[in-house]
DNA sequence: CTTTAATCAGACAATTTAATCTGTTTTTGA
DNA sequence: TCAAAAACAGATTAAATTGTCTGATTAAAG
């Protein structure tokens, strides 16, 4: 098997956008998130409270509580997620699993690898939650 | 955590990097592989067995026996590895986890990411072992 | 004030992946 | 022929990831 991001990172994103395509500071139950984009309920749970953690998520206990964004959507990138629940990692560890592979000690794809990284970092670090209002909802609509 | 390849497809890679970067048709131990590489021997044992059912690894029993390439380096891509131990779902599936994700169900992020994983799939599939001799072993030199 | 619905905290279970172990078969070479 | 060294097969263990459960705490609303 293969895997870019772990199931953490993933449903985190999913989480992430679903909350910036819906009004502005609306509170979200972790339960319409999980059923809406048909993820565990517990699981998002636990995410969204690691993202409370690292202050892109706020959340509202008790009665009619719930999850918000801690911050406009312009201002959470897709690389915030990642950073936060995966780590950063990928970006700078072998792809071959090489030990220590670095610009001295490169491993036979370094340099070619080490270009697609960087775009995809770029990638990640360029694209805003609020850019994908309009698709996210699309998306979910057709889950 | 994030992965690329999983473990068994990274020692893969490595192992059959290491094999081409030998005499053509040199017999080298699973034990030999494992100590260069450092990495567990019973583990690369296993995992080139698998590479041999798929045709690109052989295999001689017995005193002096051990591993070897079956087709010349220039004929071994470094997709061919992934695509027998990690299978190519990472290319098709999405990358968001987002359940049935294509082009008229695209996630939000569908069409950028398929940029960077057909360039990703590309030079995997245009690489072939033989262009990794030297660096090769230079990398190995200094694990 | 009590009920209800939510986060939160932490333990627990299940699954997958990684690694190890044990033993068998095969082949070479002394 | 026999001992050594290898692949091979399959069971077992270990670790990490994923998912579930229970209960405590908090806050709103009747």
């Amino acid at each position: 098997m293969t895997v870019i991001f772990s199931k953490k990172c993933e449903y985190g994103l999913q989480a992430v956008l679903y909350m910036a395509a819906k009004e502005p500071g609306c509170v979200c139950p972790s339960e319409e998130i999980a059923k809406k984009l048909k993820i565990p309920k517990e699981f998002v749970s636990k995410i969204l409270q690691n993202l409370t953690e690292s202050g892109i998520v706020d959340s509202k206990k008790g009665k009619s509580g719930g999850f918000m964004l801690a911050k406009h959507p312009s201002q959470i990138r897709l690389i915030d997620i990642v950073a936060a629940i995966d780590g950063l990692d990928i970006f700078n560890s072998c792809v071959l699993g090489f030990p220590s592979c670095s610009p001295d000690k490169p491993c036979p794809v370094h340099h070619k690898w080490g270009e697609l990284r960087s775009k995809a970092y770029e990638m990640l670090a360029a694209e805003t939650m609020d850019k994908f209002k309009e698709k996210t909802i699309n998306k979910i609509g057709k889950i």
